[in-house]
DNA sequence: TTAGACATGTAACCAGTTACATGATTTG
DNA sequence: CAAATCATGTAACTGGTTACATGTCTAA
Protein backbone atom coordinates (compact mmCIF):
# COMPACT_ATOMS: atom_id res chain seq x y z
CA UNK A 1 0.00 0.00 0.00
CA UNK A 2 2.08 3.27 -1.26
CA UNK A 3 1.03 6.28 -2.04
CA UNK A 4 -0.76 5.54 -5.72
CA UNK A 5 -2.94 2.94 -3.97
CA UNK A 6 -4.54 5.30 -1.49
CA UNK A 7 -4.76 7.61 -4.18
CA UNK A 8 -6.71 4.61 -5.66
CA UNK A 9 -8.56 4.11 -2.79
CA UNK A 10 -9.66 7.80 -2.59
CA UNK A 11 -11.22 8.05 -5.88
CA UNK A 12 -13.30 4.95 -5.36
CA UNK A 13 -14.54 6.10 -1.99
CA UNK A 14 -16.20 8.83 -4.14
CA UNK A 15 -17.76 6.24 -6.65
CA UNK A 16 -17.45 2.78 -8.62
CA UNK A 17 -14.76 3.40 -11.11
CA UNK A 18 -12.88 1.12 -13.83
CA UNK A 19 -9.64 0.64 -14.07
CA UNK A 20 -9.74 2.88 -17.02
CA UNK A 21 -11.71 5.73 -15.62
CA UNK A 22 -9.24 5.92 -12.64
CA UNK A 23 -6.47 6.16 -15.04
CA UNK A 24 -7.96 9.29 -15.93
CA UNK A 25 -9.15 10.93 -13.18
CA UNK A 26 -6.20 10.13 -11.59
CA UNK A 27 -3.85 12.44 -14.25
CA UNK A 28 -4.59 15.83 -12.65
CA UNK A 29 -4.04 14.76 -9.00
CA UNK A 30 -0.98 12.12 -9.72
CA UNK A 31 1.60 11.17 -12.56
CA UNK A 32 0.81 7.59 -12.87
CA UNK A 33 0.45 5.36 -15.99
CA UNK A 34 -2.28 2.54 -16.62
CA UNK A 35 0.58 -0.05 -16.50
CA UNK A 36 1.28 1.24 -12.69
CA UNK A 37 -2.43 1.11 -11.59
CA UNK A 38 -3.54 -2.16 -13.25
CA UNK A 39 -1.02 -4.76 -11.11
CA UNK A 40 -1.87 -2.06 -7.61
CA UNK A 41 -6.34 -2.85 -8.34
CA UNK A 42 -5.08 -6.38 -8.60
CA UNK A 43 -3.25 -6.40 -5.29
CA UNK A 44 -6.00 -4.32 -3.78
CA UNK A 45 -8.45 -7.12 -4.71
CA UNK A 46 -6.84 -9.91 -3.47
CA UNK A 47 -6.01 -8.16 -0.16
CA UNK A 48 -9.78 -7.61 0.09
CA UNK A 49 -9.70 -3.59 0.28
CA UNK A 50 -11.78 -2.98 -3.16
CA UNK A 51 -13.73 -6.23 -5.13
CA UNK A 52 -15.31 -5.83 -9.11
CA UNK A 53 -18.03 -6.76 -11.03
CA UNK A 54 -17.87 -7.29 -14.53
CA UNK A 55 -20.13 -4.87 -16.40
CA UNK A 56 -20.90 -5.94 -19.70
CA UNK A 57 -21.39 -2.99 -22.41
CA UNK A 58 -23.09 -3.07 -25.65
CA UNK A 59 -21.95 0.48 -26.78
CA UNK A 60 -18.53 -0.35 -25.51
CA UNK A 61 -16.17 -3.07 -24.14
CA UNK A 62 -16.83 -5.12 -21.41
CA UNK A 63 -15.13 -3.30 -18.23
CA UNK A 64 -14.02 -4.58 -14.53
CA UNK A 65 -16.28 -1.74 -12.63
CA UNK A 66 -14.40 -1.51 -8.85
CA UNK A 67 -15.68 -0.78 -5.30
CA UNK A 68 -13.84 0.43 -2.16
CA UNK A 69 -15.10 -2.28 0.38
CA UNK A 70 -15.46 -1.83 4.30
CA UNK A 71 -11.95 -3.02 4.84
CA UNK A 72 -11.05 -0.67 2.19
CA UNK A 73 -12.79 2.05 3.49
CA UNK A 74 -11.46 1.59 7.48
CA UNK A 75 -7.89 1.68 5.62
CA UNK A 76 -8.50 4.75 4.06
CA UNK A 77 -9.68 6.62 6.85
CA UNK A 78 -7.10 5.90 8.83
CA UNK A 79 -4.74 6.76 6.23
CA UNK A 80 -6.46 10.51 5.21
CA UNK A 81 -6.16 11.07 9.30
CA UNK A 82 -2.15 10.66 9.19
CA UNK A 83 0.03 13.65 8.61
CA UNK A 84 0.90 14.26 4.99
CA UNK A 85 4.61 13.82 3.58
CA UNK A 86 5.90 16.57 2.07
CA UNK A 87 5.25 17.55 -1.14
CA UNK A 88 7.39 16.64 -4.03
CA UNK A 89 7.86 19.02 -7.12
CA UNK A 90 10.28 18.28 -9.95
CA UNK A 91 10.15 20.98 -12.13
CA UNK A 92 13.52 21.53 -15.11
CA UNK A 93 12.53 25.15 -15.36
CA UNK A 94 14.24 25.44 -11.94
CA UNK A 95 17.38 24.62 -13.52
CA UNK A 96 17.00 26.77 -16.73
CA UNK A 97 16.26 29.70 -14.43
CA UNK A 98 19.56 28.91 -12.53
CA UNK A 99 21.43 28.91 -15.57
CA UNK A 100 19.59 31.67 -17.38
CA UNK A 101 22.62 33.80 -18.27
CA UNK A 102 23.91 31.11 -20.44
CA UNK A 103 20.79 31.40 -22.68
CA UNK A 104 19.84 34.46 -25.35
CA UNK A 105 17.02 36.69 -23.43
CA UNK A 106 14.48 36.05 -26.30
CA UNK A 107 15.22 32.10 -25.37
CA UNK A 108 14.33 32.77 -21.68
CA UNK A 109 11.06 34.97 -22.90
CA UNK A 110 10.11 31.35 -25.16
CA UNK A 111 10.45 29.75 -21.70
CA UNK A 112 8.27 31.43 -19.90
CA UNK A 113 5.60 32.30 -22.50
CA UNK A 114 5.79 28.18 -22.83
CA UNK A 115 5.01 27.57 -19.29
CA UNK A 116 2.45 30.30 -18.81
CA UNK A 117 0.55 28.06 -22.15
CA UNK A 118 0.60 25.47 -19.88
CA UNK A 119 -0.50 27.16 -16.54
CA UNK A 120 -3.46 28.85 -18.24
CA UNK A 121 -4.45 25.46 -19.84
CA UNK A 122 -4.29 23.87 -16.85
CA UNK A 123 -6.17 26.76 -14.83
CA UNK A 124 -8.84 26.45 -17.73
CA UNK A 125 -9.14 22.34 -16.85
CA UNK A 126 -9.69 22.92 -13.29
CA UNK A 127 -12.10 26.02 -13.52
CA UNK A 128 -14.09 23.53 -15.57
CA UNK A 129 -13.67 20.72 -13.07
CA UNK A 130 -15.14 23.26 -10.31
CA UNK A 131 -18.66 23.49 -12.25
CA UNK A 132 -18.44 19.63 -12.78
CA UNK A 133 -18.14 19.22 -8.74
CA UNK A 134 -20.87 21.97 -8.31
CA UNK A 135 -22.74 20.01 -10.40
CA UNK A 136 -22.21 16.49 -8.43
CA UNK A 137 -22.82 18.48 -5.51
CA UNK A 138 -26.73 19.34 -6.58
CA UNK A 139 -27.14 15.72 -7.81
CA UNK A 140 -26.28 14.87 -4.32
CA UNK A 141 -28.08 17.12 -2.79
CA UNK A 142 -25.02 18.09 -0.41
CA UNK A 143 -24.29 21.56 1.41
CA UNK A 144 -20.86 23.13 1.53
CA UNK A 145 -20.53 21.69 4.68
CA UNK A 146 -17.20 19.89 5.23
CA UNK A 147 -18.82 16.81 5.47
CA UNK A 148 -20.01 16.91 2.40
CA UNK A 149 -18.46 14.63 -0.19
CA UNK A 150 -17.74 17.18 -2.55
CA UNK A 151 -16.47 19.65 0.18
CA UNK A 152 -12.62 18.19 0.15
CA UNK A 153 -13.19 18.30 -3.93
CA UNK A 154 -13.78 21.28 -3.88
CA UNK A 155 -11.19 22.86 -1.42
CA UNK A 156 -8.45 20.36 -4.31
CA UNK A 157 -9.90 22.39 -7.33
CA UNK A 158 -8.92 25.38 -5.60
CA UNK A 159 -5.77 24.64 -4.52
CA UNK A 160 -4.65 23.54 -8.08
CA UNK A 161 -6.95 26.77 -9.50
CA UNK A 162 -4.23 29.26 -6.45
CA UNK A 163 -1.03 27.07 -7.48
CA UNK A 164 -1.84 27.58 -11.44
CA UNK A 165 -2.63 31.32 -10.65
CA UNK A 166 0.47 32.20 -8.66
CA UNK A 167 2.73 30.66 -11.48
CA UNK A 168 0.94 32.59 -14.15
CA UNK A 169 1.83 35.68 -11.83
CA UNK A 170 5.40 34.28 -11.57
CA UNK A 171 5.72 34.43 -15.29
CA UNK A 172 4.12 37.57 -15.98
CA UNK A 173 6.59 39.07 -13.66
CA UNK A 174 9.50 37.03 -14.72
CA UNK A 175 8.48 38.42 -18.42
CA UNK A 176 8.35 42.05 -17.29
CA UNK A 177 12.40 41.71 -15.24
CA UNK A 178 13.68 40.43 -19.08
CA UNK A 179 11.90 43.20 -20.87
CA UNK A 180 14.06 46.12 -19.37
CA UNK B 1 22.36 12.53 -19.74
CA UNK B 2 19.07 13.25 -17.40
CA UNK B 3 17.15 16.50 -15.89
CA UNK B 4 19.31 15.38 -12.78
CA UNK B 5 22.44 15.50 -15.15
CA UNK B 6 21.67 18.78 -16.66
CA UNK B 7 20.69 19.96 -12.70
CA UNK B 8 24.23 19.17 -11.47
CA UNK B 9 25.89 21.20 -14.90
CA UNK B 10 23.62 24.28 -13.85
CA UNK B 11 25.42 24.42 -10.46
CA UNK B 12 28.83 23.52 -11.26
CA UNK B 13 28.49 26.21 -14.16
CA UNK B 14 28.06 29.13 -11.77
CA UNK B 15 30.79 28.17 -9.43
CA UNK B 16 33.06 24.74 -8.83
CA UNK B 17 31.40 22.28 -6.20
CA UNK B 18 32.35 19.10 -4.22
CA UNK B 19 30.11 16.01 -4.60
CA UNK B 20 29.00 16.72 -1.36
CA UNK B 21 28.32 20.18 -2.12
CA UNK B 22 26.35 19.55 -4.73
CA UNK B 23 23.94 17.47 -2.34
CA UNK B 24 23.50 20.11 -0.42
CA UNK B 25 22.99 22.50 -2.80
CA UNK B 26 20.56 20.86 -5.43
CA UNK B 27 17.88 20.08 -2.18
CA UNK B 28 15.50 22.97 -2.70
CA UNK B 29 15.64 22.08 -6.38
CA UNK B 30 15.34 18.37 -7.06
CA UNK B 31 15.26 15.87 -4.67
CA UNK B 32 17.72 13.69 -5.36
CA UNK B 33 20.34 11.60 -2.45
CA UNK B 34 24.18 11.18 -2.71
CA UNK B 35 23.54 7.91 -3.68
CA UNK B 36 22.29 9.10 -7.09
CA UNK B 37 24.40 12.06 -7.79
CA UNK B 38 28.47 10.73 -7.15
CA UNK B 39 27.79 7.84 -10.04
CA UNK B 40 26.43 10.57 -12.41
CA UNK B 41 29.43 12.63 -11.64
CA UNK B 42 31.83 9.64 -12.31
CA UNK B 43 29.74 9.47 -15.34
CA UNK B 44 29.86 13.12 -16.73
CA UNK B 45 33.53 12.93 -16.14
CA UNK B 46 34.05 9.90 -18.34
CA UNK B 47 32.07 11.48 -21.12
CA UNK B 48 34.67 15.06 -20.74
CA UNK B 49 31.66 17.28 -19.29
CA UNK B 50 33.24 18.15 -15.85
CA UNK B 51 36.48 17.78 -14.41
CA UNK B 52 37.86 17.43 -11.19
CA UNK B 53 40.96 17.83 -9.40
CA UNK B 54 41.72 16.41 -5.91
CA UNK B 55 41.81 19.15 -3.11
CA UNK B 56 43.65 18.00 0.23
CA UNK B 57 42.36 19.93 3.15
CA UNK B 58 43.79 19.56 6.72
CA UNK B 59 40.74 20.61 8.84
CA UNK B 60 37.96 18.32 6.97
CA UNK B 61 38.62 15.09 4.65
CA UNK B 62 40.01 15.68 1.92
CA UNK B 63 37.28 16.44 -1.32
CA UNK B 64 37.13 16.24 -5.17
CA UNK B 65 36.44 19.29 -6.69
CA UNK B 66 34.05 19.61 -9.92
CA UNK B 67 35.01 21.86 -12.98
CA UNK B 68 32.26 22.26 -15.32
CA UNK B 69 34.35 21.92 -19.39
CA UNK B 70 34.32 23.69 -22.29
CA UNK B 71 32.31 20.63 -23.62
CA UNK B 72 30.29 20.49 -20.76
CA UNK B 73 29.03 24.38 -20.84
CA UNK B 74 28.20 23.89 -24.39
CA UNK B 75 25.88 20.73 -24.05
CA UNK B 76 24.34 23.09 -20.82
CA UNK B 77 23.70 26.26 -23.17
CA UNK B 78 22.20 24.05 -25.76
CA UNK B 79 20.23 23.00 -22.85
CA UNK B 80 19.23 25.55 -21.42
CA UNK B 81 17.26 26.65 -24.56
CA UNK B 82 14.89 24.16 -25.20
CA UNK B 83 11.53 23.71 -23.63
CA UNK B 84 11.22 22.70 -20.37
CA UNK B 85 9.25 19.48 -19.36
CA UNK B 86 6.07 20.14 -17.86
CA UNK B 87 6.69 20.29 -13.94
CA UNK B 88 5.59 17.25 -11.60
CA UNK B 89 4.03 17.48 -8.25
CA UNK B 90 3.57 14.32 -6.01
CA UNK B 91 1.02 16.02 -3.48
CA UNK B 92 -0.22 13.78 -0.70
CA UNK B 93 -2.71 16.50 0.71
CA UNK B 94 -4.54 15.94 -2.98
CA UNK B 95 -5.67 12.38 -2.40
CA UNK B 96 -6.00 13.42 1.75
CA UNK B 97 -8.32 16.74 0.28
CA UNK B 98 -10.11 14.32 -1.82
CA UNK B 99 -10.81 12.30 1.05
CA UNK B 100 -11.72 14.90 3.26
CA UNK B 101 -15.53 13.49 4.00
CA UNK B 102 -14.10 10.91 6.03
CA UNK B 103 -12.07 12.54 8.44
CA UNK B 104 -12.69 14.74 11.30
CA UNK B 105 -13.35 18.14 10.98
CA UNK B 106 -10.26 18.53 13.64
CA UNK B 107 -7.89 16.11 12.33
CA UNK B 108 -8.12 17.96 8.54
CA UNK B 109 -7.05 21.15 10.39
CA UNK B 110 -3.99 19.43 12.06
CA UNK B 111 -3.34 18.30 8.64
CA UNK B 112 -3.61 21.86 7.35
CA UNK B 113 -1.81 23.24 10.14
CA UNK B 114 1.72 20.83 9.31
CA UNK B 115 1.21 21.88 5.78
CA UNK B 116 1.49 25.71 6.77
CA UNK B 117 4.36 25.34 8.43
CA UNK B 118 6.38 22.99 6.38
CA UNK B 119 5.37 25.74 3.97
CA UNK B 120 6.78 29.04 6.39
CA UNK B 121 9.98 26.66 6.96
CA UNK B 122 10.48 26.67 3.11
CA UNK B 123 9.52 30.36 3.10
CA UNK B 124 12.08 31.57 5.46
CA UNK B 125 14.94 29.66 3.65
CA UNK B 126 14.51 30.93 0.66
CA UNK B 127 14.27 34.42 2.15
CA UNK B 128 17.64 33.53 3.12
CA UNK B 129 18.67 32.31 -0.06
CA UNK B 130 17.86 35.46 -1.44
CA UNK B 131 19.89 37.54 0.98
CA UNK B 132 22.90 34.86 0.08
CA UNK B 133 22.47 36.04 -3.79
CA UNK B 134 22.29 39.64 -3.31
CA UNK B 135 25.92 39.10 -1.09
CA UNK B 136 27.02 37.44 -4.40
CA UNK B 137 25.71 39.86 -6.89
CA UNK B 138 27.38 42.39 -5.24
CA UNK B 139 31.17 40.46 -4.47
CA UNK B 140 30.99 39.53 -8.28
CA UNK B 141 29.83 43.31 -8.76
CA UNK B 142 26.87 42.30 -11.17
CA UNK B 143 24.12 44.57 -11.85
CA UNK B 144 20.33 43.28 -11.99
CA UNK B 145 20.44 42.80 -15.64
CA UNK B 146 19.70 39.53 -17.33
CA UNK B 147 22.98 38.52 -18.28
CA UNK B 148 24.17 38.50 -14.96
CA UNK B 149 24.99 35.16 -13.32
CA UNK B 150 22.63 35.97 -10.29
CA UNK B 151 19.79 36.87 -12.39
CA UNK B 152 18.35 33.83 -12.65
CA UNK B 153 19.30 32.56 -9.13
CA UNK B 154 17.22 35.68 -8.18
CA UNK B 155 14.36 34.32 -10.51
CA UNK B 156 14.31 30.98 -9.00
CA UNK B 157 13.81 32.06 -5.28
CA UNK B 158 11.57 34.34 -6.31
CA UNK B 159 9.39 31.91 -8.17
CA UNK B 160 9.78 29.42 -4.76
CA UNK B 161 9.46 32.43 -3.11
CA UNK B 162 5.67 33.28 -4.62
CA UNK B 163 5.34 29.38 -4.63
CA UNK B 164 5.15 28.76 -1.30
CA UNK B 165 3.03 32.17 -0.10
CA UNK B 166 0.10 30.99 -2.69
CA UNK B 167 0.10 27.37 -0.71
CA UNK B 168 0.14 29.42 2.74
CA UNK B 169 -2.73 31.32 1.22
CA UNK B 170 -4.77 27.98 0.34
CA UNK B 171 -4.35 26.39 4.16
CA UNK B 172 -5.05 29.65 5.47
CA UNK B 173 -8.49 29.84 3.28
CA UNK B 174 -9.04 26.17 3.43
CA UNK B 175 -8.78 26.73 7.55
CA UNK B 176 -11.24 29.21 7.18
CA UNK B 177 -13.96 27.30 5.37
CA UNK B 178 -13.40 24.26 8.22
CA UNK B 179 -14.39 26.94 10.71
CA UNK B 180 -17.46 27.21 9.64
C1' DT C 1 -12.02 1.07 -43.48
C1' DT C 2 -9.47 3.45 -40.53
C1' DA C 3 -8.76 6.48 -36.75
C1' DG C 4 -9.90 7.17 -32.09
C1' DA C 5 -11.83 6.20 -27.70
C1' DC C 6 -12.55 2.39 -24.54
C1' DA C 7 -10.55 -1.44 -22.04
C1' DT C 8 -6.95 -4.50 -19.77
C1' DG C 9 -2.90 -6.43 -19.14
C1' DT C 10 2.79 -7.56 -19.02
C1' DA C 11 7.89 -6.57 -19.66
C1' DA C 12 11.87 -3.85 -19.73
C1' DC C 13 13.92 0.05 -18.37
C1' DC C 14 15.05 4.34 -15.83
C1' DA C 15 14.93 7.37 -11.78
C1' DG C 16 14.92 7.88 -6.99
C1' DT C 17 15.12 6.09 -2.05
C1' DT C 18 16.93 3.45 1.61
C1' DA C 19 20.36 0.78 3.42
C1' DC C 20 25.10 -0.74 3.59
C1' DA C 21 29.97 0.58 4.03
C1' DT C 22 34.00 3.31 5.19
C1' DG C 23 36.66 6.85 6.91
C1' DA C 24 38.60 11.93 8.37
C1' DT C 25 38.15 15.76 11.35
C1' DT C 26 36.14 18.81 14.80
C1' DT C 27 33.58 20.09 18.79
C1' DG C 28 31.57 19.32 23.22
C1' DC D 1 35.21 9.45 23.64
C1' DA D 2 30.92 10.22 21.47
C1' DA D 3 28.22 12.85 18.36
C1' DA D 4 28.07 15.76 14.38
C1' DT D 5 29.66 17.24 10.05
C1' DC D 6 32.33 16.40 6.03
C1' DA D 7 33.34 13.20 2.38
C1' DT D 8 32.74 9.34 -1.07
C1' DG D 9 31.18 5.38 -2.70
C1' DT D 10 27.98 0.70 -3.80
C1' DA D 11 23.78 -2.46 -3.49
C1' DA D 12 19.10 -3.50 -3.14
C1' DC D 13 14.71 -2.02 -3.62
C1' DT D 14 10.59 0.82 -4.92
C1' DG D 15 8.14 3.75 -7.86
C1' DG D 16 7.27 5.46 -12.42
C1' DT D 17 7.79 5.55 -17.64
C1' DT D 18 7.97 3.53 -22.08
C1' DA D 19 7.20 -0.11 -24.92
C1' DC D 20 4.94 -4.37 -26.07
C1' DA D 21 0.52 -6.83 -26.69
C1' DT D 22 -4.33 -7.57 -27.55
C1' DG D 23 -8.95 -6.67 -28.39
C1' DT D 24 -13.98 -4.10 -28.67
C1' DC D 25 -16.89 -0.67 -30.40
C1' DT D 26 -18.19 3.76 -32.71
C1' DA D 27 -18.12 7.50 -35.80
C1' DA D 28 -16.29 9.71 -39.73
Amino acid sequence: MNTLSYGLLSLLSFAPLSGYDLTQKIKPLWQAGHSQIYPLLASMEQQGYISYKLIEQTDKPDKKEYTITEAGLAQLRQWVEMPAEHPVLRDELHFKLYSLWLSEPQKAKELLYQRMEFCQSELDRYNEMLGGNETLREERGESHEPKATTFGRYMLIRKRIMDMESSLQFCKYALEELEI
